[in-house]
RNA sequence: UGGAGUGUAGCCAAGCGGUAAGGCAGCGGGUUUUGAUCCCGUCAUGCGAAGGUUCGAAUCCUUCCACUCCAGCCA
């Protein structure tokens, strides 16, 4: 028996992962009395679904096994970074429902230390100021057959590489003219060890220490040391910096740093039909082809929050699809089921009229009316009573959805569940009516529903002999809101937009937004609330969109459709 | 072809020498005042391939194959 899950008596517990694994072993070991993680983005563009596993990954990690989880900006760029994505991450971060410890870090508060630490690696002889160009020093690098060359400026002495490392902080030299480089080994078979950059020179203000420096740390220069510093156990990050782990190691090792963190590599979320990229999302939003970084067709976090994915769906969906080494390219599917799923469990329903058609009630007389209309009570949502009850006016003047009505009365009621000329139908948590005539304006459409009720069919079964074909949603023309419904498919058509050599653009889907107005939804809409989903009862999952509602107009975006299991099969 | 990594169903993913978990999707059926939800059933003689070791191999060994990443003064 092994004992890899957190209780093997009971089969129901999900397997540990490989990470789970070995903090697990760490922490039994001895190794840690406590771990702690970190989310470390570079404020370069909005965080988007590939991110949420990653923070869902640290910060989980940290939760699940008493620790602390980090959030620290990478900020070692400036050119390409900005305080707005500092406060989308940000936001984002506590959307999600995640809490760091402690304040808020940055990369650019160790500036000083790291400035320190290439000297002491100039001082024993580990790091030189090298001013070969940028072209020169890929030549010198080599390729994968031919070993590198030294650079002619590898042998300076500490004093003169000191004085140089000091001109290039002094503003002394133009960017690109020298880097700060460390001495490993130019014939090493992992490129990361022939001699990397570990300064460069970028005369840019940086958008938290202003002009204060001109020379910014590499990544490489940077990231292990920031671990160290914060005393990061656990350093989690994607597949493609697994060659890099060699230099992460040697400059904790060649550093007096404060603590050995070890970096372990996962593999990064990929999704069919999306592009998850922080350039290219920021080319979508650049050129217009989306309403911003938050356009509800977006993979972003703030996308899907506006779009009406919950925090806890896609929380949910990064713990469903498991974290592992092999790159694995997730079906948007599972994201969709993710949304339901939770959706299903917490939304209120509602009824909402999409295309809406006239329905009148000829024998509306038999209602039990105050002042018109006859006060119908449904529950808020089918299986949770707890979530209360909302009302529903009933009136002599209803709408139903145009798709809900035909006149074919040859379809067979397993084929068509809805109202057909001469037969009847449930209106949803109302009464059975009965389509009697039909109105129709000179081109042949049709404007109206003449129907009457069937008495004494409220929360009852009609009489023997009656059969509705199906039940349908309606709302009184009377009392309603009107609204504007905005409909997304997927952004792309293509199944992987970014193949090959393809150009990501091509495949924009461009029906991927729908807008309908004019559509009718029930009263208790009227208090609808920013980031508060409903389903719109056969229809699917809405919420009221943060960007386009006011006060004076009601615009829904819907999240997602019910899953329709009928319209493949027919 | 130098280095690093990965191959278990349509998509994910457990498995850690004792005879292929689970989820998504699909398919079949039942319940239902949402064509939803829910419930039941079904879905790998097979683990990239071929050899080998073993009473026994997805797990160990050997060889091969496929795919991903790396030659930014990006992260």
């Amino acid at each position: 028996m092994n004992d890899n899950t957190t209780d093997t008596a009971s089969p129901d517990v999900k397997p540990l992962n490989f990470l789970q694994q070995i903090i697990k072993k760490d922490l039994a070991d001895g190794a840690h009395t406590q771990i702690t993680t970190r989310f470390p983005p570079e404020p370069n563009g909005y965080l988007h679904i590939g991110h949420a596993k990653a923070i869902c990954l640290n910060f989980g990690l940290a939760q699940e096994f008493g620790g602390g989880c980090n959030l620290r900006f990478d900020d070692t760029n400036p050119e390409k970074e900005d305080q707005e994505y500092i406060d989308s991450i940000t936001r984002d971060v506590q959307w999600l429902g995640f809490e760091w410890a402690g304040e808020i870090k940055y990369a650019s508060s160790y500036f000083e230390t790291f400035y320190q630490w290439a000297q002491h690696l100039i001082e024993t002889g580990k790091a030189y100021v090298c001013h070969l160009s940028a072209d020169q020093a890929r030549k010198y690098r080599g390729d994968t057959k031919v070993a590198g060359t030294n650079s002619p400026y590898r042998d300076r002495s500490v004093d003169e590489n000191l004085a140089e490392l000091a001109k290039m902080r002094a503003g002394d030299y133009d960017e690109g003219a020298c880097t700060l480089r460390a001495k490993i080994d130019m014939a090493a078979p992992n490129f990361n060890l022939r001699d990397p950059m570990l300064y460069r020179i970028r005369k840019q203000t940086h958008h938290q220490t202003g002009d204060k420096w001109c020379i910014y740390p590499t990544y490489d220069f940077a990231h292990g040391q920031e671990d160290a510093i914060e005393g990061v156990t656990h350093s989690i990050c994607t597949l493609e910096f697994a060659d890099h782990r060699p230099l992460y190691e040697w400059f904790t090792a060649n550093l007096p740093v404060p603590s050995q963190p070890r970096q372990y590599e996962f593999a990064r979320l990929e999704l069919n039909y999306t592009v998850t990229s922080k350039r290219k999302l920021k080319q979508l939003v650049d050129e217009n082809l989306v309403d911003g970084w938050d356009d509800p067709r977006m993979p972003t976090i703030a996308g899907m929050r506006r779009r009406g994915y919950s925090a806890d769906s896609i929380r949910n969906f990064c713990d469903l699809i498991g974290v592992t080494k092999s790159g694995s390219t997730i079906d948007v599917g599972t994201l969709e089921f993710a949304v339901r799923d939770d959706l299903n469990e917490n939304a209120p329903r509602a009824m909402c009229v999409l295309d809406p058609v006239k329905v009148v009630i000829d024998n509306f007389a038999e209602c039990n009316t105050v002042d018109g209309i006859e006060l119908l009570s449904q529950p808020a949502h089918p299986n949770r009573e707890e979530l209360g009850k909302r009302e529903l006016p009933f009136t002599e003047t209803l709408y139903i959805d145009r798709a809900d009505f035909t006149e074919d009365t040859t379809l067979s009621r397993k084929k068509f569940k809805r109202l057909v000329a001469g037969e009847y139908v449930r209106l949803r948590g109302a009464y059975v009516i009965k389509s009697n005539d039909i109105v129709k304006d000179n081109q042949g459409n049709i404007t109206e529903l003449r129907c009457s009720l069937v008495p004494n069919t409220v929360g009852e079964n009609p009489p023997e002999g009656i059969r509705p074909r199906g039940v349908i949603h309606w709302v009184s023309a009377e009392k309603n809101i009107d609204c504007e419904v905005r409909l997304y498919d997927r952004l792309f058509n293509a199944a992987a937009p970014d193949a090959g050599d393809k150009n990501f653009i091509d495949a924009l889907n461009p029906e991927s937004l729908q807008i309908i107005q004019g559509c009718k939804a029930e009263l208790s809409l009227q208090s609808a609330q920013i980031e508060q989903s409903y389903q719109f009862e056969r229809e699917g999952y809405f919420c009221l969109d943060s960007k386009h509602s006011c006060d004076e107009k009601f615009v829904f975006n819907r999240a997602i459709g019910l899953k329709d299991n009928w319209a493949n099969k027919v």
